[in-house]
DNA sequence: CGATCTACCTGATGGC
DNA sequence: TGCCATCAGGTAGATC
């Protein structure tokens, strides 16, 4: 499922495909893709227009041109970006395509039709978006040292997991890489965060850099169900460094007992009983 | 404030 | 082999 390190690296795969590409068509199929506007405003909005940046935003892409709007992506759980030649066949759920000057195709995949795309006119900033005016702590570009930790997540009275979850607390993190980086902090998922100590808030912001720094170095998880794959159709290779996600029953990698699954806000969590405190 | 539940949706998987 | 139930999970919103 596409979290902060597989939408990071599809955005940089974005940036070299199509900074100072022209759009010069776009197509839409089915109406849950574009649902906050006319999707008619988003094909004549951004068709004509030159790509200027690929940026991201917690799990949001934002591509923007050169009249100062942007596109706006979320891929939430299943929603795919591939660069194509337009005579390849179109995969089953394709949504969007744009045809760029280069001769390639930028398509929009998504079996599940929970990822959108919006189109932002300039100057309308987050009016249409205002979820990315929420968005918290990015924990790639900033992450929070231990002071930040305890300003953010000090006061508050919630378990770890879903502190982490919280888009408007830490941006980018989902389902992964919460559990990846609670067990690199050896801290429980349930620990209340207003309990953790100083040191535990420590471990938990050199966890945090270094578990998401390491996934993006690695382009991201890619997970049997093939779901997540960059620009160019290509697995991530974070899955084989995955020390507890997907892995109950398996031992633990530290203490060897056998790792645990819990129930967690209607969520699968995994982790292991004997080090995590 | 926080916890819980629901909705949105398809495909893979497991049990019988 | 086929059928049904279950699970996977990002986010918003309703409700307690």
């Amino acid at each position: 499922m596409p979290e902060l390190p597989e939408v990071e690296t599809v955005r940089r795969d974005l940036e070299h495909a199509l900074v100072g590409r022209r759009i010069i068509e776009v197509r839409l199929h089915g109406a849950r893709t574009v649902r906050r506007h006319d999707p008619a405003e988003l094909v004549a909005s951004s068709k004509g227009r030159t790509v200027t940046g690929a940026r991201r935003r917690g799990k949001y892409l934002l591509v923007d041109t050169d009249d100062g709007g942007a596109l706006v992506i979320h891929l939430r759980m299943s929603g795919q970006l591939r660069l194509h030649s337009p005579a390849d066949p179109a995969a089953a759920h394709t949504h969007a395509w744009f045809d760029l000057d280069d001769g390639h195709q930028l398509r929009f995949v998504d079996p599940r039709t929970f990822g959108e795309l919006v189109w932002v006119p300039s100057g309308a900033n987050d009016r249409r978006t205002p979820e990315l005016a929420r968005l918290g702590v990015d924990p790639l570009r900033d992450p929070p040292d231990e002071r930040r930790l305890r300003e953010l997540l000090g006061s508050r009275r919630l378990p770890l997991k879903g502190a982490l979850l919280r888009q408007d607390l830490v941006a980018g993190i989902g389902n992964i890489y919460s559990d990846e980086i609670a067990f690199a902090a050896r801290l429980r998922h349930d620990h209340r965060t207003d309990a953790l100590t100083r040191r535990q808030l420590a471990a938990l912001s050199e966890a945090m850099a270094q578990v998401i720094a390491d996934a993006v170095a690695h382009r991201g998880s890619s997970l049997s169900d093939a779901q997540y794959v960059d620009l160019f159709g290509r697995p991530g290779g974070f899955q084989h460094h995955h020390q507890v996600y997907g892995r109950a029953g398996q031992p633990c990698p530290c203490c060897r007992r056998p790792l645990v699954r819990a129930a967690f806000a209607q969520r699968s969590t995994v982790g292991c009983r004997h080090c995590q405190r």
